[in-house]
DNA sequence: GTCGGAAACGGACCATGGTCCGCTTCTATT
DNA sequence: AATAGAAGCGGACCATGGTCCGTTTCCGAC
């Protein structure tokens, strides 16, 4: 193939974009019949087959896509994921940026929390390549990371976000609420308790004076 | 043998222990060639069929005994699992009883990290029926409570016990571990460092060190 | 010992995730 | 427009977890 050399440079400005048309569109097809079988049966009840079947692919092309189940459910929770990342990054606060970072430490968990429990049939579907695997828990990691820093607490900050981090994963969460009846809101006053003996400020916000 | 009344109210007292004699030799004949199994080529490549063909039993046997996949490795797990809470309420100090509770609890963390760590893979394939579902996971979690209230911690301690113990779970060790390539001793560290702030009772941080 | 019923057994059978490979479709090049 | 080669496609095929049910084995009662 005698190729102008110019095509090749693009590539790499562009980068990563050479998907093929159909490719594309059964992708589409697919994503969108995943999240409508979802929606109607539950992640568990939603098979490879019927999947293929409904989008009108074979099943060769759903496995080519998405190379599992769970990375077929990954790809569906990455929209959840991107649009929790613009809110921490760019919403309003407390959330996003513009408030103390205590408060924003404490309104990541509460987001947080709560959208796990949302999609804890689709994150457990997932699996290793759910959350973990994509950039989704190293992103929350690094942020909580980043807070943390901000709040001048000391230590081995990486390990303190993931531990801060873990009593929000799914299945404790799930035993918590789901199987021990406990109220959400109670698990969330837990977590903010949590988060304050941590960061070393028992009780309300530091005064005024701190960033 | 004979028609004594007693025998019949015994179970009542006694309590789930009938169990033929067949189905016992099967039950030990699966559980050692599980283990030996397991022992050979790890938890990821024992298939039920594989294994009933080893134990010289049906399929449908194992199936019966252990309910599932998940419910055979739990099975095995259990062997260990007990082990671990023997040393924890009568094992020598400082796991078991005799040294002071942060000690304790710290070295609770310890052994608890260690041997997750260890049998990563076998918990990793017991999925739901394994620790959480077995008295395992409430056990670990309980005696954390225990400590804690010895160490007059206050604040919403099953919660707490959770929360510590959240971070010694699997995924979460793996990815430290095994992914990330964290050593084993920062993580422990890292989570020595966490237990004393929850605690209350800041560590003796070294000035010039990690502060 | 033998009998009756309950418990256990075993392996054929099913469902579903995942692989394979010959055929089709796209796209860059001329 | 024609073409060649890559990328994608589809569905038969495989492996494995899990179920079902007719048959066998155990055990307490006579």
């Amino acid at each position: 193939m005698t190729t102008d050399p110019a095509r090749r440079l693009l590539p790499l400005a562009d980068q990563a974009a050479p998907e093929r048309a159909d490719a594309a569109r059964n992708r589409e097809l697919l994503l969108d019949a995943a999240a409508a079988m979802v929606a109607d049966l539950g992640a568990d009840e939603v098979t490879m087959d019927a999947l293929a079947a409904r989008a009108g692919v074979g099943k060769g092309t759903v496995f080519r896509r998405f190379g599992s189940r769970g990375g077929l459910m990954a790809a569906l929770l990455d929209h959840t994921e991107r649009a929790w990342q613009a809110a921490v990054i760019s919403g309003p606060p407390p959330l996003g940026p513009g408030a103390p970072p205590l408060e924003r430490l404490l309104a990541l968990g509460d987001s947080r929390l709560r959208t796990t429990l949302q999609h804890a049939a689709l994150i457990r579907a997932a699996g290793a390549e759910g959350a973990r695997a994509s950039g989704a828990h190293s992103f929350a990691a690094l942020h909580v990371r980043h807070l943390l820093a901000q709040l001048e607490v000391d230590g081995d900050l990486p390990l303190l976000a993931v531990a801060l981090l873990a009593p929000l994963e799914v299945p404790v969460l799930e035993q918590q609420v789901r199987l021990d009846g406990l109220p959400v809101e109670r698990v969330l006053a837990g977590w903010a308790d949590l988060v304050r003996r941590v960061v070393g400020r028992p009780a309300v916000t530091p005064p005024g004076g701190a960033t």
